[in-house]
DNA sequence: CCTAGTTTGGAACGATCGGTACAAATAAAC
DNA sequence: GTTTATTTGTACCGATCGTTCCAAACTAGG
Protein backbone atom coordinates (compact mmCIF):
# COMPACT_ATOMS: atom_id res chain seq x y z
CA UNK A 1 0.00 0.00 0.00
CA UNK A 2 1.32 3.53 -0.55
CA UNK A 3 1.97 6.66 0.46
CA UNK A 4 0.45 9.12 2.52
CA UNK A 5 0.27 12.81 1.40
CA UNK A 6 3.49 14.50 2.59
CA UNK A 7 1.68 18.10 3.33
CA UNK A 8 -0.98 18.58 5.85
CA UNK A 9 -4.21 19.17 4.10
CA UNK A 10 -5.94 21.03 7.37
CA UNK A 11 -2.48 23.68 7.05
CA UNK A 12 -2.98 23.90 3.68
CA UNK A 13 -6.56 25.09 3.87
CA UNK A 14 -5.64 27.19 6.70
CA UNK A 15 -3.34 29.07 4.22
CA UNK A 16 -5.86 29.20 1.81
CA UNK A 17 -8.43 30.74 4.20
CA UNK A 18 -6.15 33.48 4.86
CA UNK A 19 -5.62 34.29 1.21
CA UNK A 20 -9.55 34.21 0.73
CA UNK A 21 -10.02 36.47 3.81
CA UNK A 22 -7.40 38.89 2.63
CA UNK A 23 -8.26 39.36 -1.34
CA UNK A 24 -11.81 37.73 -1.44
CA UNK A 25 -12.75 34.55 -3.67
CA UNK A 26 -12.31 36.34 -7.29
CA UNK A 27 -8.96 37.73 -6.87
CA UNK A 28 -7.54 34.86 -5.25
CA UNK A 29 -6.64 32.71 -8.40
CA UNK A 30 -5.59 29.38 -8.21
CA UNK A 31 -1.92 30.20 -8.83
CA UNK A 32 -2.10 32.17 -5.69
CA UNK A 33 -3.49 29.44 -4.19
CA UNK A 34 -0.83 26.99 -4.70
CA UNK A 35 1.50 29.54 -4.27
CA UNK A 36 0.60 30.40 -0.53
CA UNK A 37 -0.61 26.60 0.36
CA UNK A 38 2.98 25.35 -0.83
CA UNK A 39 1.05 22.61 -3.02
CA UNK A 40 1.37 21.81 -6.75
CA UNK A 41 -2.03 21.34 -8.59
CA UNK A 42 -2.38 17.94 -8.76
CA UNK A 43 -2.35 17.41 -5.28
CA UNK A 44 -4.48 20.71 -4.59
CA UNK A 45 -7.38 18.93 -6.82
CA UNK A 46 -6.99 15.59 -5.20
CA UNK A 47 -7.10 16.45 -1.72
CA UNK A 48 -9.96 19.55 -2.22
CA UNK A 49 -12.18 19.13 -5.57
CA UNK A 50 -11.90 22.38 -6.71
CA UNK A 51 -11.60 26.24 -5.92
CA UNK A 52 -15.03 26.99 -5.02
CA UNK A 53 -15.00 23.49 -2.86
CA UNK A 54 -11.93 24.73 -1.00
CA UNK A 55 -13.83 28.26 -0.69
CA UNK A 56 -16.53 26.71 1.60
CA UNK A 57 -14.72 24.98 3.43
CA UNK A 58 -12.30 27.83 3.75
CA UNK A 59 -15.95 29.67 5.39
CA UNK A 60 -16.81 26.73 7.46
CA UNK A 61 -13.12 26.40 8.78
CA UNK A 62 -13.85 30.29 9.86
CA UNK A 63 -17.09 29.58 11.40
CA UNK A 64 -15.40 26.91 13.76
CA UNK A 65 -12.80 29.33 15.13
CA UNK A 66 -15.70 32.22 15.53
CA UNK A 67 -18.20 29.46 17.41
CA UNK A 68 -15.15 28.38 19.52
CA UNK A 69 -13.98 32.09 20.66
CA UNK A 70 -17.54 32.37 21.70
CA UNK A 71 -17.22 29.23 23.67
CA UNK A 72 -13.84 30.14 25.11
CA UNK A 73 -14.98 33.75 25.76
CA UNK A 74 -18.49 32.40 27.26
CA UNK A 75 -16.54 30.33 29.82
CA UNK A 76 -14.07 32.89 31.07
CA UNK A 77 -16.20 36.05 31.61
CA UNK A 78 -19.20 36.66 32.94
CA UNK A 79 -22.12 37.07 29.83
CA UNK A 80 -21.94 40.84 29.89
CA UNK A 81 -17.99 40.84 30.10
CA UNK A 82 -18.37 38.22 26.84
CA UNK A 83 -20.40 40.47 24.51
CA UNK A 84 -17.97 43.49 25.89
CA UNK A 85 -15.11 41.21 25.22
CA UNK A 86 -15.91 40.37 22.23
CA UNK A 87 -16.57 44.27 20.52
CA UNK A 88 -13.13 45.47 22.37
CA UNK A 89 -11.20 42.11 21.11
CA UNK A 90 -12.43 43.11 17.23
CA UNK A 91 -11.53 46.86 17.74
CA UNK A 92 -8.01 45.80 19.80
CA UNK A 93 -7.31 43.39 16.31
CA UNK A 94 -7.79 46.18 14.13
CA UNK A 95 -5.78 48.85 16.14
CA UNK A 96 -2.76 46.33 16.14
CA UNK A 97 -3.14 44.27 12.87
CA UNK A 98 -1.20 46.55 9.99
CA UNK A 99 -3.07 44.59 7.77
CA UNK A 100 -6.01 43.36 9.76
CA UNK A 101 -8.99 42.19 7.24
CA UNK A 102 -12.02 42.34 8.91
CA UNK A 103 -14.67 39.79 9.10
CA UNK A 104 -14.20 36.93 6.49
CA UNK A 105 -17.71 35.91 7.08
CA UNK A 106 -18.94 39.65 6.30
CA UNK A 107 -16.62 40.14 3.38
CA UNK A 108 -18.17 37.32 1.89
CA UNK A 109 -21.28 38.43 2.56
CA UNK A 110 -20.93 41.20 0.59
CA UNK A 111 -18.64 39.83 -2.24
CA UNK A 112 -20.32 36.23 -2.95
CA UNK A 113 -23.28 35.38 -0.74
CA UNK A 114 -25.78 37.74 -2.98
CA UNK A 115 -25.08 35.76 -6.30
CA UNK A 116 -23.91 32.03 -4.74
CA UNK A 117 -26.49 30.46 -3.18
CA UNK A 118 -23.83 28.04 -1.18
CA UNK A 119 -22.12 30.29 0.37
CA UNK A 120 -25.16 32.18 0.70
CA UNK A 121 -26.73 29.41 3.08
CA UNK A 122 -23.42 29.07 5.02
CA UNK A 123 -22.82 33.05 5.75
CA UNK A 124 -26.54 32.95 6.72
CA UNK A 125 -25.64 30.83 9.37
CA UNK A 126 -22.53 32.08 10.63
CA UNK A 127 -24.57 35.43 11.02
CA UNK A 128 -27.32 33.34 12.60
CA UNK A 129 -24.69 31.77 15.07
CA UNK A 130 -23.29 35.21 16.13
CA UNK A 131 -27.12 36.86 16.57
CA UNK A 132 -27.24 33.42 18.96
CA UNK A 133 -24.54 33.89 21.14
CA UNK A 134 -25.53 37.82 21.83
CA UNK A 135 -29.12 36.35 22.67
CA UNK A 136 -27.76 33.56 24.99
CA UNK A 137 -25.21 36.36 26.67
CA UNK A 138 -28.34 38.66 27.44
CA UNK A 139 -30.40 35.64 28.98
CA UNK A 140 -28.51 35.08 31.21
CA UNK A 141 -27.01 37.86 32.35
CA UNK A 142 -30.68 38.81 32.98
CA UNK A 143 -31.15 35.35 34.83
CA UNK A 144 -28.25 36.53 36.71
CA UNK A 145 -29.10 39.79 37.34
CA UNK A 146 -25.87 41.37 35.66
CA UNK A 147 -27.86 42.61 32.81
CA UNK A 148 -31.26 44.21 32.90
CA UNK A 149 -34.31 43.00 32.46
CA UNK A 150 -36.02 46.16 30.93
CA UNK A 151 -33.98 44.90 27.65
CA UNK A 152 -35.61 43.31 25.06
CA UNK A 153 -33.49 40.52 24.74
CA UNK A 154 -34.04 39.46 21.39
CA UNK A 155 -34.24 43.52 19.72
CA UNK A 156 -31.11 43.84 21.72
CA UNK A 157 -29.19 41.31 20.16
CA UNK A 158 -30.43 42.11 16.87
CA UNK A 159 -28.89 45.11 17.18
CA UNK A 160 -25.13 43.89 18.96
CA UNK A 161 -25.06 41.89 15.48
CA UNK A 162 -25.45 45.21 13.60
CA UNK A 163 -23.34 47.13 15.24
CA UNK A 164 -20.78 44.13 15.12
CA UNK A 165 -21.52 44.07 11.16
CA UNK A 166 -20.94 47.93 11.05
CA UNK A 167 -17.49 47.81 13.08
CA UNK A 168 -16.44 44.99 10.80
CA UNK A 169 -16.82 47.21 7.87
CA UNK A 170 -15.24 50.46 9.43
CA UNK A 171 -12.05 48.37 10.60
CA UNK A 172 -11.65 47.12 7.59
CA UNK A 173 -11.36 49.75 5.89
CA UNK A 174 -8.98 51.39 8.10
CA UNK A 175 -10.85 54.80 8.27
CA UNK A 176 -11.05 56.61 11.46
CA UNK A 177 -10.37 54.47 14.38
CA UNK A 178 -12.33 56.62 16.51
CA UNK A 179 -15.47 55.87 14.57
CA UNK A 180 -14.87 52.20 15.41
CA UNK A 181 -14.51 53.06 18.94
CA UNK A 182 -17.38 55.11 19.66
CA UNK A 183 -18.92 52.11 17.87
CA UNK A 184 -17.47 49.71 20.57
CA UNK A 185 -18.38 52.26 23.74
CA UNK A 186 -22.06 52.39 22.14
CA UNK A 187 -22.11 48.70 22.01
CA UNK A 188 -21.07 48.49 26.05
CA UNK A 189 -23.43 51.11 27.05
CA UNK A 190 -26.48 49.42 25.34
CA UNK A 191 -25.70 47.30 28.08
CA UNK A 192 -26.70 49.27 30.76
CA UNK B 1 -15.11 68.15 -38.24
CA UNK B 2 -16.73 65.18 -37.72
CA UNK B 3 -19.58 63.30 -35.84
CA UNK B 4 -20.52 63.25 -32.53
CA UNK B 5 -20.86 60.03 -30.39
CA UNK B 6 -24.35 58.26 -30.53
CA UNK B 7 -24.29 57.10 -27.79
CA UNK B 8 -24.88 59.21 -24.62
CA UNK B 9 -21.51 58.45 -22.29
CA UNK B 10 -23.63 59.48 -18.84
CA UNK B 11 -26.34 57.04 -19.34
CA UNK B 12 -23.71 54.47 -20.41
CA UNK B 13 -21.68 55.15 -17.38
CA UNK B 14 -25.21 54.97 -15.22
CA UNK B 15 -25.37 51.45 -16.75
CA UNK B 16 -21.88 50.45 -15.51
CA UNK B 17 -22.10 52.01 -12.11
CA UNK B 18 -25.74 49.62 -11.70
CA UNK B 19 -23.11 46.38 -13.16
CA UNK B 20 -20.72 47.21 -10.64
CA UNK B 21 -22.55 47.97 -7.85
CA UNK B 22 -24.67 44.12 -8.45
CA UNK B 23 -21.98 41.75 -8.88
CA UNK B 24 -18.60 43.89 -7.56
CA UNK B 25 -15.53 44.90 -9.61
CA UNK B 26 -13.77 41.55 -10.33
CA UNK B 27 -16.53 39.56 -11.43
CA UNK B 28 -17.67 42.38 -13.79
CA UNK B 29 -15.94 41.36 -17.20
CA UNK B 30 -15.61 44.02 -19.68
CA UNK B 31 -17.69 41.69 -21.99
CA UNK B 32 -20.38 42.28 -19.13
CA UNK B 33 -19.65 46.05 -19.19
CA UNK B 34 -19.94 46.71 -23.17
CA UNK B 35 -22.97 44.44 -23.24
CA UNK B 36 -25.02 46.46 -20.31
CA UNK B 37 -23.61 49.80 -21.55
CA UNK B 38 -24.77 48.80 -25.29
CA UNK B 39 -21.39 49.91 -27.00
CA UNK B 40 -18.52 48.72 -28.47
CA UNK B 41 -14.74 48.35 -27.43
CA UNK B 42 -13.81 50.66 -29.37
CA UNK B 43 -16.15 53.49 -27.88
CA UNK B 44 -15.46 51.77 -24.40
CA UNK B 45 -11.87 52.74 -24.37
CA UNK B 46 -12.13 55.60 -26.67
CA UNK B 47 -14.42 57.53 -23.39
CA UNK B 48 -13.97 55.66 -20.17
CA UNK B 49 -9.86 55.11 -20.96
CA UNK B 50 -10.21 51.89 -19.44
CA UNK B 51 -12.27 49.34 -16.36
CA UNK B 52 -10.18 50.63 -13.82
CA UNK B 53 -11.03 54.51 -14.67
CA UNK B 54 -14.54 53.72 -15.52
CA UNK B 55 -15.32 52.18 -11.84
CA UNK B 56 -13.79 55.01 -10.65
CA UNK B 57 -16.11 57.01 -12.44
CA UNK B 58 -19.06 55.20 -11.11
CA UNK B 59 -18.08 55.70 -7.27
CA UNK B 60 -18.19 59.43 -8.15
CA UNK B 61 -21.00 59.40 -9.91
CA UNK B 62 -22.74 57.22 -6.92
CA UNK B 63 -21.41 59.36 -4.22
CA UNK B 64 -22.77 62.47 -6.38
CA UNK B 65 -26.43 60.53 -5.24
CA UNK B 66 -25.86 60.01 -2.06
CA UNK B 67 -24.90 64.02 -1.59
CA UNK B 68 -28.05 64.92 -3.57
CA UNK B 69 -30.33 62.50 -1.76
CA UNK B 70 -29.17 63.88 1.48
CA UNK B 71 -29.44 67.42 0.22
CA UNK B 72 -32.90 66.96 -1.09
CA UNK B 73 -34.14 65.00 2.61
CA UNK B 74 -32.49 67.70 4.43
CA UNK B 75 -34.76 70.13 2.56
CA UNK B 76 -37.68 68.04 2.81
CA UNK B 77 -37.30 67.09 6.26
CA UNK B 78 -36.51 68.35 10.03
CA UNK B 79 -33.25 67.64 10.99
CA UNK B 80 -34.42 64.43 13.09
CA UNK B 81 -36.59 63.41 10.62
CA UNK B 82 -34.03 63.78 8.10
CA UNK B 83 -32.06 61.19 9.47
CA UNK B 84 -34.47 58.68 10.44
CA UNK B 85 -35.43 58.90 6.88
CA UNK B 86 -32.50 58.25 5.69
CA UNK B 87 -32.27 55.15 7.82
CA UNK B 88 -36.03 54.21 7.12
CA UNK B 89 -35.73 54.74 3.06
CA UNK B 90 -32.73 52.20 2.82
CA UNK B 91 -34.62 49.24 5.24
CA UNK B 92 -37.74 50.20 2.58
CA UNK B 93 -35.55 49.81 -0.75
CA UNK B 94 -34.16 46.66 0.76
CA UNK B 95 -37.50 45.32 1.73
CA UNK B 96 -39.46 46.20 -1.64
CA UNK B 97 -36.55 45.75 -4.11
CA UNK B 98 -35.85 41.64 -4.70
CA UNK B 99 -32.83 42.70 -5.89
CA UNK B 100 -31.46 45.07 -3.43
CA UNK B 101 -27.81 45.40 -3.52
CA UNK B 102 -26.82 47.10 -0.74
CA UNK B 103 -24.60 50.75 -0.83
CA UNK B 104 -22.08 50.67 -3.46
CA UNK B 105 -19.91 52.34 -1.29
CA UNK B 106 -20.10 49.49 1.28
CA UNK B 107 -19.76 46.81 -0.87
CA UNK B 108 -16.70 48.48 -2.80
CA UNK B 109 -15.10 49.58 0.86
CA UNK B 110 -14.70 45.86 1.43
CA UNK B 111 -13.99 44.26 -2.06
CA UNK B 112 -11.68 47.06 -3.23
CA UNK B 113 -10.86 49.83 -1.10
CA UNK B 114 -8.04 47.56 0.78
CA UNK B 115 -6.03 46.64 -1.58
CA UNK B 116 -6.73 49.64 -4.01
CA UNK B 117 -5.60 53.15 -2.66
CA UNK B 118 -6.95 55.12 -5.26
CA UNK B 119 -10.37 53.40 -4.49
CA UNK B 120 -9.89 53.95 -0.98
CA UNK B 121 -9.47 57.55 -0.80
CA UNK B 122 -13.17 57.67 -2.88
CA UNK B 123 -14.48 55.48 -0.08
CA UNK B 124 -12.92 57.23 2.77
CA UNK B 125 -14.20 60.49 1.35
CA UNK B 126 -17.67 59.19 0.92
CA UNK B 127 -17.97 57.32 4.72
CA UNK B 128 -16.72 60.78 5.73
CA UNK B 129 -19.64 62.84 3.90
CA UNK B 130 -21.75 60.45 5.59
CA UNK B 131 -20.88 60.85 8.76
CA UNK B 132 -20.40 64.41 8.57
CA UNK B 133 -23.87 64.66 6.78
CA UNK B 134 -25.14 62.99 10.42
CA UNK B 135 -23.46 65.59 12.29
CA UNK B 136 -24.52 68.46 10.82
CA UNK B 137 -28.42 67.38 11.22
CA UNK B 138 -27.74 66.68 14.60
CA UNK B 139 -26.48 69.19 15.46
CA UNK B 140 -28.88 71.31 13.61
CA UNK B 141 -31.30 69.40 15.62
CA UNK B 142 -29.74 70.52 19.01
CA UNK B 143 -29.54 74.16 17.78
CA UNK B 144 -33.45 74.12 17.09
CA UNK B 145 -34.18 71.98 20.46
CA UNK B 146 -35.79 69.06 18.74
CA UNK B 147 -32.60 66.80 19.57
CA UNK B 148 -31.64 66.71 23.60
CA UNK B 149 -27.89 68.56 24.20
CA UNK B 150 -27.08 65.90 26.32
CA UNK B 151 -26.12 63.59 23.34
CA UNK B 152 -22.51 64.03 22.37
CA UNK B 153 -23.30 64.86 18.62
CA UNK B 154 -19.84 63.75 17.37
CA UNK B 155 -20.10 60.42 19.10
CA UNK B 156 -23.64 60.16 18.07
CA UNK B 157 -22.66 60.57 14.34
CA UNK B 158 -20.19 58.23 14.44
CA UNK B 159 -22.65 55.31 15.83
CA UNK B 160 -24.96 56.55 13.62
CA UNK B 161 -22.54 55.59 10.69
CA UNK B 162 -21.51 52.36 12.35
CA UNK B 163 -25.59 51.36 12.08
CA UNK B 164 -25.87 52.55 8.84
CA UNK B 165 -22.98 50.62 7.51
CA UNK B 166 -23.96 47.30 9.51
CA UNK B 167 -27.80 48.14 8.16
CA UNK B 168 -26.13 47.95 4.79
CA UNK B 169 -24.22 44.25 5.37
CA UNK B 170 -27.64 42.97 6.74
CA UNK B 171 -30.00 44.30 4.02
CA UNK B 172 -27.59 43.23 1.12
CA UNK B 173 -27.04 39.63 2.34
CA UNK B 174 -31.44 39.52 2.39
CA UNK B 175 -31.33 38.02 5.53
CA UNK B 176 -34.27 38.08 8.14
CA UNK B 177 -35.87 41.77 7.79
CA UNK B 178 -36.60 42.22 11.18
CA UNK B 179 -32.92 42.24 12.38
CA UNK B 180 -33.00 45.06 10.17
CA UNK B 181 -35.85 46.35 11.52
CA UNK B 182 -34.31 46.23 15.21
CA UNK B 183 -31.56 48.29 14.00
CA UNK B 184 -33.21 50.73 12.35
CA UNK B 185 -36.03 51.18 15.29
CA UNK B 186 -32.60 51.34 17.55
CA UNK B 187 -31.52 54.39 15.57
CA UNK B 188 -34.55 56.31 15.73
CA UNK B 189 -34.66 55.96 19.66
CA UNK B 190 -30.76 56.93 19.83
CA UNK B 191 -32.10 60.86 18.99
CA UNK B 192 -34.93 60.51 21.56
C1' DC C 1 -18.55 65.88 -54.09
C1' DC C 2 -14.58 65.44 -51.67
C1' DT C 3 -11.77 65.48 -47.86
C1' DA C 4 -10.72 65.53 -43.00
C1' DG C 5 -11.64 63.89 -38.53
C1' DT C 6 -13.95 60.86 -35.39
C1' DT C 7 -16.53 56.90 -34.05
C1' DT C 8 -17.66 52.29 -34.60
C1' DG C 9 -17.44 47.31 -34.94
C1' DG C 10 -14.55 43.48 -34.56
C1' DA C 11 -10.38 40.92 -35.20
C1' DA C 12 -6.60 39.82 -32.74
C1' DC C 13 -3.14 40.14 -28.80
C1' DG C 14 -0.55 38.04 -25.00
C1' DA C 15 -1.62 36.82 -20.39
C1' DT C 16 -4.02 34.45 -17.25
C1' DC C 17 -8.10 31.95 -15.82
C1' DG C 18 -9.70 27.25 -13.55
C1' DG C 19 -9.22 22.54 -14.55
C1' DT C 20 -7.40 17.95 -16.66
C1' DA C 21 -4.13 14.44 -18.06
C1' DC C 22 -0.42 11.79 -17.30
C1' DA C 23 4.24 10.21 -16.58
C1' DA C 24 7.74 10.17 -13.00
C1' DA C 25 8.56 9.52 -8.16
C1' DT C 26 7.67 7.28 -4.03
C1' DA C 27 6.87 4.00 -0.26
C1' DA C 28 4.44 0.23 1.74
C1' DA C 29 3.13 -4.91 0.90
C1' DC C 30 4.50 -9.20 -0.65
C1' DG D 1 13.27 -6.91 -5.45
C1' DT D 2 9.13 -6.69 -7.63
C1' DT D 3 4.55 -5.15 -7.54
C1' DT D 4 1.00 -1.92 -6.57
C1' DA D 5 -1.35 2.09 -5.13
C1' DT D 6 -1.03 6.83 -4.48
C1' DT D 7 1.01 11.36 -4.77
C1' DT D 8 3.53 14.73 -7.10
C1' DG D 9 5.21 17.84 -10.58
C1' DT D 10 4.24 19.68 -15.23
C1' DA D 11 2.62 20.14 -19.58
C1' DC D 12 -1.35 21.36 -21.57
C1' DC D 13 -6.39 22.34 -22.33
C1' DG D 14 -10.03 25.64 -24.05
C1' DA D 15 -12.02 29.78 -22.30
C1' DT D 16 -11.84 34.21 -20.89
C1' DC D 17 -9.34 38.15 -19.12
C1' DG D 18 -8.36 43.41 -20.21
C1' DT D 19 -6.43 45.84 -23.90
C1' DT D 20 -4.73 47.33 -28.55
C1' DC D 21 -5.19 48.01 -33.26
C1' DC D 22 -7.22 49.19 -37.52
C1' DA D 23 -10.17 49.31 -41.41
C1' DA D 24 -14.90 50.53 -42.47
C1' DA D 25 -18.63 53.73 -41.59
C1' DC D 26 -20.01 58.12 -41.13
C1' DT D 27 -20.79 63.19 -40.57
C1' DA D 28 -19.47 67.95 -40.99
C1' DG D 29 -16.72 71.56 -43.39
C1' DG D 30 -14.77 73.24 -47.63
Amino acid sequence: MPWEKNFNPDEALEKAMKAFWKNGYEPTSMQDLLDCMGIQRGSFYATFENKHTVFKMALERYEKFLLYWFAQTESKHSPKASIIHIFETTLRDAKDNPDYNGCFMVNTALELAPHDPEVGELVARGFAHVESFFLKMIKKGQADGSISKDLNAKNTARVLMGLMSGLRVLTRTQLDISTSQALVNHAKNLLG
